[in-house]
DNA sequence: ATATTATTGTCTCAATTTGGGATAATGATA
DNA sequence: TATCATTATCCCAAATTGAGACAATAATAT
């Protein structure tokens, strides 16, 4: 049995040809970490095979900016948020929405409705950084699914969105040791275990625990709390906090 | 006396309605390096109080990088160039062709023929790095001058292009020691004095001829070739060339 | 209690890279 | 032949990085 509300997705379709700009979009790559992994948000449209990036359309009188925070915040509830533009994908063979016309078509949606989505589209793509814990999943109303993907198990994508996923993880390598990403990924405290995690799973590549840890402590952005006991049979690990300030 | 080509400016005009992605542009900072100065291309658009950034838009059906090449080819000649697609300007304040109007409708053109260009633009700026020596300029038809202006010397140009040059110099900096910028900027041969100035004005701050050298002999990109006898009354330089290959 | 075990935090030392001064080499000119 | 400006190297100390070693510690087993 269906749940689809034909009504809004009819409004959000008629809306779309005045009240955006024509054939830009945004789509956002949003990592999160969670048991030792890297995890990319993805979400299925309706009528597609494939999953897909989220993403979005920019308003006539909205920042492009702004556009990515709004798919942000629609689809995690999350505001205050890391986000990086870092490339924009413009080749004229991206007609990204041509395989989204079979499905409106068979839901009884007319052909003008959607003609302005039926165009090549030039995305910006942004990628963000969230807490994995403060995320509450939120999928919009052209939407079936959306659900977080190890890095490893991304599947085959719509359109060029793996090629896009791959780009904003190069833009998060080469970011990684001038701007603050660690604290944007992990819970408030962490130990200096996960904090490696993140950067060998980041980086593709292990790291020496000994000196990993002297350079983190070096940089002087890490204040240490109490220890952690796990129950485990070994030595407790501190707690860690990333100091304020840029 | 002028010497503009009304019927030209009104056939660009005209076409521009169905011929490009609608409020879509891009926007090139065009690195040079000549007489020990970075140059910035800079040109003076008919009508227009300010200097501005050579751009252009996206024809429907090309990729947009090919829309920056072309760009670049237009006022350059030159079409093997180095090229970065570094940040989106997507902000919704930047109605950046609305100074233009008095101008087109002062020598006559109607409004009905230029409403596509009086809306909010998104622009895709690249920098490119070209050889000096081998530019030829070229102005184009909407264009009244176009020159190179030393980085130092930048005037106030039109909208955010001076915002634009800053983050563009950014990106240069960003990438001076993974990609191979000198081979760019550069002639076939020179000194290794005019690498080092070439880095110390990317950079904004001088370095040590010693270690300048040692760094760059020891990445094994360059060959050492024949001295340079310039007449002066001291010891000649070798020039050098850079290795081929990525 | 005491030994065992898995981790964690730290130490150490060699290798490498960098910072910064010193020196020798070299074309031209006086 | 001496002088001068500039270039190419050299050298050594300081800082950073790579890699192994070891002591501390929180549970569990004996």
């Amino acid at each position: 049995m269906e749940t689809i509300n034909i009504e809004l997705i009819r409004d959000f379709l008629r809306e779309g040809g005045d009240k955006y700009v024509p054939q830009l979009s945004v789509d956002c790559v949003i990592f999160g970490f969670h048991e030792q992994q890297l995890k990319v948000l993805l979400l299925k449209p309706r009528g597609m095979e494939s999953w897909a990036l989220p993403g979005g359309f920019v308003e006539q009188g909205q920042d492009v900016d702004a556009a990515a925070i709004q798919t942000l915040k629609d689809r995690t509830g999350l505001s205050d948020i890391f986000l990086d533009q870092f490339h924009v994908f413009g080749r004229a063979d991206r007609n990204t929405h041509d395989s989204m016309r079979l499905y409106l078509e068979s839901i009884g949606i007319e052909v003008a409705a959607f003609r302005w989505l039926m165009q090549r589209f030039v995305t910006v793509g942004y990628y963000a950084l969230v807490n994995f814990e403060k995320v509450r999943l939120q999928a919009s109303v052209m939407e079936e699914k959306i659900e977080w993907f190890d890095l490893a198990q991304i599947p085959q994508l719509a359109f060029d969105h793996n090629e896009i996923i791959l780009k904003a993880l190069n833009a998060l390598r080469d970011h990684l040791d001038s701007k603050v990403i660690g604290a944007r990924l992990l819970p408030e405290l962490f130990t200096m275990n996960e904090l490696q995690g993140l950067y060998e799973t980041i980086l593709g590549s292990p790291l020496r625990r000994n000196n990993f840890q002297r350079k983190m402590l070096s940089l002087g952005m890490l204040e240490r709390t109490e220890k952690l006991y796990t129950g485990g049979a070994h030595k407790a690990p501190y707690l860690y906090r990333f100091l304020e300030g840029e």
